[in-house]
DNA sequence: GTGCAAAACATCGTATACAATCTCGCCATC
DNA sequence: GATGGCGAGATTGTATACGATGTTTTGCAC
């Protein structure tokens, strides 16, 4: 058996045009390109893609779907906005099952996998280091893509999805509650994970995924921001 | 606070009109009223509720992304069929992630919850000792709901979303590969994760838990059911 | 009778049209 | 000056219409 983690881009692509529009939405908000609260609007969605209102409004149900954007009934689609609470869950789903994920890649993982792994993990190095807005974008998806290839590796095409899901709604949180600069600041914990995987040291392994999950919600900054557009807002 | 699992079914109610056939539809699947591989035109389901083609399409695209039905270009949506290995990779991820939510169940429960559960539970076996196909379906839904109860009280809300797709999957995948007539074997075993919870041996109900699936799994033949309506068919 | 081609049919993919609902500004009123 | 209703505009919810694609049937030739 070859490596599992690179047939992944083998899509069967040309999927129903709708498919294209959610990826390049959700491409964007995953990037940040979209900040949380944007509203969309079918026509607007549709115009800027040439397509009519159904297939933007396909594309958006099927966001909601992922919880990427929230639509209200008779208002309108925006970007999600996840609550502190939602927050919280989202991690707390992702310590459930990331643990779970790496045992069973690290089960069925070959070398040219550690390989491919490696190699990710070059380039969001060489992200990290370059400066600009695109770099910036470039590095937040490489962040995301490790965790997502552990995924693929594991062979469990439903936990795939499922990890597709918490990683983009991660971005979309600290986007929203981050504080450090530095939007992946554990890079380097990465790189220990794989090198516990390849050592064969499995527990640790999970321990380390567990303190790097931990790392990145400790950056956050979870406090109800309430709309306190009242008396709090101006008294200081 | 009080029972977390009750305060379950207050719904938003009056979505949106689709998500009624969706659900609709997805109950009927679980119940195993529609069998896998039935078409499900976008035209008869309109018919059927009385609505549009628009409504009937979204409704059979939101259960494509549950899994639920699969929609083949230009051909047609159908319930899903899952294939061996689909079925493995379900159980695979509920024997990832139902240890998990058990531990985060625990952690919250409230002896209101343990009474709901218990409720469930003689429910349940009440519907096991009745004949009929209305109970049969009834029980099936039970035995799912104990599952999903647990992921209600931890609180959880993404995991409550993955385990009601799991679930109704895994309903999909025991009326396609299940042998034994008695739907949900594993009855008993319900109540021994219960009390395990409640004795507070932590440990010791995830271990019921994971063998309580392993058990559901064990009933399935997994077989690859190859056409085989070839010379294998008639050879005896 | 068998095999292939083409047309008729059914079904999906997408666009457009109309109805329902919400938003927001304007004016009258208190 | 603030408040509440009313109407125009904007946006979503749903239905219908038309073109594209796949499937079945028909019909002709062999």
């Amino acid at each position: 058996m070859k490596s599992a983690a690179k047939a992944q881009q083998a899509e069967d692509s040309a999927e129903t045009g709708a498919q294209q529009i959610r990826d390049a939405i959700r491409e964007a908000i995953v990037e940040r390109r979209l900040s949380p609260g944007t509203k969309l609007s079918e026509s607007d969605v549709g115009n800027l893609f040439n397509v009519s209102r159904t297939l933007a409004r396909a594309a958006l149900q099927a966001l909601s779907y992922e919880g990427l954007v929230s639509v209200e009934k008779n208002r309108g689609a925006f970007v999600a906005y996840p609550s502190p609470d939602e927050a919280r869950q989202i991690f707390s789903a992702r310590r459930l099952v990331e643990p779970g994920i790496l045992r069973e890649a690290a089960a069925r993982i070959t070398p040219d996998d550690i390989t491919y792994l490696r190699q990710l993990l070059l380039e969001e190095g060489r992200l990290m280091s370059e400066r600009g807005q695109t770099a910036r974008r470039a590095e937040i998806k490489a962040s995301g893509d490790f965790h997502l290839t552990l995924a693929v590796i594991s062979g469990n095409s439903i936990m795939q999805r499922f990890m597709e899901e918490l990683v983009a709604r991660s971005s979309l949180v600290i986007a929203l509650y981050g504080q450090s600069t530095a939007s992946s600041c554990g890079h380097s914990e990465h790189g220990d994970i794989i090198s516990a995987i390849e050592a064969d040291e499995l527990d640790r392994a999970c321990q380390l995924m567990l303190h790097h999950i931990a790392h990145i919600e400790a950056d956050l900054d979870l406090r109800e921001r309430k709309s306190l557009g009242l008396k709090e807002a101006f008294e200081l």
